[in-house]
DNA sequence: TTCGCGAATCTAATCGTATAGATTTGCTCT
DNA sequence: AGAGCAAATCTATACGATTAGATTCGCGAA
């Protein structure tokens, strides 16, 4: 059975307020009311009319009429360094579910660890006067002024800076840093290495100083330190290091499960058994260290749990809000050597 | 050096087109025509009044106004079944680019697998009026009513069904299953499985009848098929039936990337080894097959391409836009037994 | 019968931008 | 000098939805 018609509505260019108006015999009000269950009530009758016109001509509301009279979209934006990360992409969806149970569709936009970008994008969502913006910004201070000056609130998600006075949803980098090297201590290790993920502008990332800091009070010295890309070609390229190196560490902390993927693969290229030579705890908590070979121990982050404080901080009614900063937790699997494989 | 005030301005609420206007001393015309670069021409004068005023009250245009002005948002919509998995996250991410090298910014919305989310979000997509729409279905036939209603350009993307009539584009699913079959054969193996995505509404996806052809075109008979969700957890449970089967097959081709990640973790788990007892092929070329151990070999889609040849149907003005289908190409690793590992 | 009152409805202004058409300006050419 | 003309600018309307304030209607009370 081939297909009739290409298009079976005759090309209405799209019904307006008016045109329902006119057909269900009454003013642009009366429908506009029933579409909102607007500020006044009409009359039984009336409805049933308005509805009846709206179905017939399919209405639909525009919705740039509604946000430039209202001047507001229903809508949030968020800007995250790389969609692709599964980390990320697992923080926006968790984003957009709960800006969806606000009724908020949410626009999500790549800035591609570029801060030329970034600044673009957020110009761009500022522009189009977004309800708010969740910025998973590449740096410590993100310029908000396209956002202040239009009265578009903000929060900083996933936020690396420590003494930012805006708000801000993130998690105990530190925390996790030191959770992860005491874990690794406790296994018996005692030179532990770190792959750290390169941020611009040359900030000090918390778990990098979570890192040191448990190996200082334990009394260890710091093990050699790698940065790279946070990206699995990044820790393979790590891993290749790391095994050039003259003398190579027992255990290491790397700082995303993305990185480690990349890692743990350049280990096995060489043939060195992960945890028995070399222990790794990674950082995220993502679907990607479960199924690795090994699973990764990584301390995870309560990613669901946070989108939602993140929503809540920004359409919340509540005043000017605070910072939020979560805990970490570790999951115990193999490549730390809490469990065996299999 | 504590910051010393919340917000540096005097919350003036976004200057508008009549303040520039009046600030620079012109007419609103005049500032329209210098934003747009627009059908007039202003006098070198005018213009650098205009952009000091610009300068000066941090104006930008409304876009919500500019879109119920000019019916167009300068905006395209893609609706995914799951932002998570990676290979629609490249997918999205590689139409967002190729979008904003149109001046175009993305939305992106996640159906979560649920045909009712999924027409909710077309539908919400539609009332914003956006310039087009990006749908990759979770059906063959999906409702596009309220696009059309609304002429709203959309195009069916990572397209499935076979048979419709809209604009799509796609890969040749057909051909990848037959290539991926057709090269476990060249291997010798000659009872070969399939692990297959279950898609509702009981559509035949292209990758089962390539698998199935290829068979038969090879006088060999059709090993067994499960289906199961397209995720890595599927693909676990996929080894685990697999394993406790009685007869077991000699390959596999499974339908993504994602679920062959947790297929081979599974195998790892009841030291079944790849390639030797079990060879794999999986489909999709997304990164995650390059790191897995063993590495992948898996049926590649043009991701890129594709992306930009969405984006040039949407938005090309040539006329009536026709399907594309996209060749898949085989890039051969170790789980096939193409290449060693290490 | 007439007044008052509330409910239902309508009229019209508004949001910020884009642009067609009217108007002004400054020149050149005879 | 005056006509003619192009460039620059301005005026005013439309886009579609929302909603304050005006208007209409019907009905009960005096």
């Amino acid at each position: 059975m081939v297909a009739m018609s290409q298009r079976s509505a005759p090309a209405k260019p799209s019904a307006t307020l008016k045109d329902v108006a006119k057909l269900a015999g009454v003013s642009t009000a009366v429908v506009s009311y029933v579409v909102n269950g607007g500020p006044k009530n009409v009359s039984p009758l009336s409805e049933a009319k308005v509805r009846e016109a709206i179905r017939m001509l399919g209405y639909r509301p525009n919705a740039a009429a509604r946000a430039l009279r209202s001047g507001s979209a229903e809508m949030l934006g968020i800007v995250v360094p790389d969609i692709t990360n599964p980390f990320f992409a697992s923080l926006a969806h968790a984003v957009e579910e709960a800006a969806a149970a606000r009724g908020y569709a949410l626009t999500i936009a790549n800035s591609g660890h570029s801060l030329a970008v970034e600044r673009r994008l957020v110009e761009n969502l500022a522009s189009r006067r977004v309800d708010g913006v969740f910025l998973c910004s590449i740096v410590a201070e993100p310029d908000l002024r396209d956002l202040e000056s239009a009265e578009i609130p903000a929060v900083l998600l996933s936020y690396t800076g420590e003494e930012s006075d805006h708000c801000s949803v993130g998690v105990g980098l530190e925390d996790g840093g030191r959770l992860a090297v005491e874990h690794l201590i406790g296994h018996g290790h005692g030179d532990i290495g770190l792959i750290m993920g390169s941020l611009v502008g040359g900030v000090l990332d918390g778990r990098e100083t979570g890192w040191r800091a448990a190996l200082e009070d334990a009394g260890l010295r710091p093990g050699p330190i790698m940065r790279i890309p946070f990206t699995r070609e990044g820790g393979y390229q790590a891993g290749e290091w790391f095994l050039n190196a003259t003398s190579r560490p027992s255990a290491v902390f790397v700082s995303s499960d993305l990185q480690a993927v990349g890692f743990l693969r350049a280990l096995h290229d060489s043939g060195v058994q992960v945890p028995s030579d070399l222990a790794v705890v990674s950082f995220d908590g993502s679907k990607e260290a479960e199924y690795s070979i090994p699973r990764l121990t990584t301390v995870a982050q309560p990613v669901e749990e946070m989108a939602l404080a993140a929503v809540e901080a920004l359409l919340g009614n509540g005043g000017p809000q605070h910072s939020r900063t979560f805990p970490v937790t570790l999951i115990r699997r193999a490549s730390c050597g809490c469990v065996s494989e299999r």
